[in-house]
DNA sequence: TGCAACACTTAAACCGGTTTGGTCATTGGC
DNA sequence: GCCAATGACCAAACCGGTTTAAGTGTTGCA
């Protein structure tokens, strides 16, 4: 590993002169920088990422803490937001580190992280109501950005998806059809953007004068199992209902299951549509029928995200960047008209 | 933030003493070595990171780069494996830097994370034959722990599962039960596990006197829809297989589906059989029927590279590090008995 | 009492960069 | 021809820890 110093040595300048010739600074001479930028290149010069943060009092790294059980890791979401985060950053010279911390501990492993320095600014998911890292965070005035948001005008930076419109469309799809029992398969409780989903799912029933019992609304984990069996236990009721609104194509994947186990033709006897994040290797496209779906990669979220943290280390204020990207309802053939005799509504 | 002189100072004592009341080291006081921990404590002390690792030579970081396309990032296991990862790492105070780089500059993005000097070592994936990664790792004698591994002794730490005798076993139950066309949803092609499995695969066709046309074995990425599409293809022809092995849950999906769709009920008209990683969101008990599997939680292999990894950079030699974990094999539902009409090998 | 050994503590160098505040030649204007 | 401005470079301080080598002050033994 070459250093600057040994560089400067044998160039016969000083290590100062180096150090201006590679980051551009104006004050070299031309040829001096040719040369300097020459043997760099021959010796395969790296700066050491550690000393030239410890001189200039940035690290480079981005920090993205999450917790183990019940949560965001397990969930495979995760991953595409993780890899669209890590590309953006990659693209900016950042870093990514990804650090583990047990459910009890989240607040304090956000403390230690920002106080050893390591980092120059954080990446935060799933923010809570009165989330107790965001004050943290504004309270040291340290720079982070939030995937979802909670209220009308938070003072962070965020991304977040218009959650509202696409469920208000999806809900309003199955109106259409003629659907009047109609259930939903939502993400767990709690989360924000359950909260705005169920919101705008009720909404839109109320404009149509229909409600919803509350055994039709579930709250769970997003996945294929808990799909599955809540679908079941819903088919097996006496007035079932005739369309299944779903957070996830993999709550979507167990539904379609229970359907198909039941007899039912999907798009035909039932309808079911579902919030498509995009899972490369579990595609509404491709599912049978195709899945009708309202859709937002969550890719482009962690893209966004990295971005925006970048911006935000630089020194811009969060008010401007707060987007609410929209999202795509894309019908397939999982969605269709409902069933002659099933238009009996619930309430 | 507080700083080591800061803490000094404030104690009237040396930054030497400090640093070494800290650290534990024999030659302070025991009453000198109580102020200054109060104080640390009193003051939230952290120290920083970077000075530490720039002093030392140690990063306290771990990197693993991973590369977009066709790859790793896209296959929900890595998600597990990273989870692994990350909470072992996390149990050493070692910190994960996840580092994304484009298909084409992989080599280059290796060298450029360990010149920077970022990291004390790397966790690397998919090792290839003669792979250029594990040779230039080797030159520069950096510390580096593989997932899988190639050859019977290769030089290098690594962790895998017991491939060979889990296709073997695999194999072998759908041979007792009297199969004789068995199709192989492999994983993609040239990757070591893929090819590990296929000769155990093969191996065990071959005790028996049989064999397979290369048309029931395929190689591809993991996901649902490639072992759908594949099996739909399978389930056409004239004589189809009476039992499916897959490399992946994912793949066993696709193929149930399949296999539903076109009347067939799985473990009575057809067999299927998959490896099983433990994807927490999918989960093989609850396929229905549920999932005969040969089983090994991805997670464990991260938990293992940690560890690993840690004590790579301790100093370690590689040779006492060499793991191959067992397999379970766990029946259940989705395997029985070929139907009597059925028995015809192929070859 | 004198001297060595021991237990603590400290000053200063170091890790490898960046940055401040010069120095020394040129160059240009008048 | 003189002085100031400019361009090109360098010495040294700095970031915040660790570590080596060098003290201190106290104790133990002859």
């Amino acid at each position: 590993m070459t250093t600057l110093r040994q560089l400067a040595e044998h160039l016969g300048l000083s290590p100062a002169t180096v150090s201006r010739a590679l980051n551009g600074f104006p004050e070299v001479g031309a040829k001096t920088r040719a040369r300097v930028i020459a043997a760099a290149e021959k010796f395969n010069y790296r700066p050491n990422l550690t000393a030239k943060k410890l001189a200039t009092g940035k690290s480079g790294m981005v920090g993205i803490i999450f917790r183990a059980a019940r949560s965001l890791m397990v969930d495979p979401h995760f991953l595409e937001y993780l890899a669209g985060l890590s590309m953006g950053l990659a693209e900016r010279e950042l870093d990514l580190i990804l650090r583990h911390a047990p459910p009890g501990a989240q607040l304090q492993s956000y403390e230690r992280l920002i106080n050893s320095g390591l980092v120059d600014g954080l990446v935060i998911a799933a923010p809570e109501l009165d989330d107790p890292r965001i004050a943290m965070l504004m309270e040291n005035d340290f720079p982070f950005v939030v995937h979802g948001h909670i209220g009308d005008h938070p003072s962070y930076a965020f991304y977040d998806i218009d959650n509202l419109d696409a469920f208000s469309r999806a809900t309003q799809l199955l109106l259409a059809l003629g659907h009047r029992r109609i259930a939903f398969l939502n993400g767990a409780e709690g989360m924000a953007f359950s909260m705005q989903r169920e919101a705008a799912f009720q909404a839109a029933l109320a404009a149509e004068g229909i409600g919803v019992p509350e055994l039709f609304v579930n709250h769970s984990e997003m996945s294929e199992d808990l799909g599955y069996q809540c679908a079941v236990k819903w088919l097996h009721e006496e007035k079932a209902p005739t369309a299944i609104l779903c957070s996830s194509t993999l709550l979507a994947l167990g539904a379609m299951r229970a359907a198909g186990e039941a007899g039912l033709t999907v798009g035909k006897d039932i309808s079911i549509i579902a919030h498509d994040d995009v899972l490369p290797h579990l595609r509404a496209e491709h599912f049978l029928p195709a899945l009708t779906v309202t859709r937002a990669p969550i890719r482009d979220a962690g893209f966004a995200l990295a971005e925006m943290i970048h911006r935000r280390i630089d020194g811009e204020a969060p008010e401007m960047m707060q987007t609410i990207a929209p999202v795509d309802l894309i019908v397939r053939g999982s969605t269709g008209a409902v069933p002659p005799d099933a238009g009996e509504p619930w309430l």
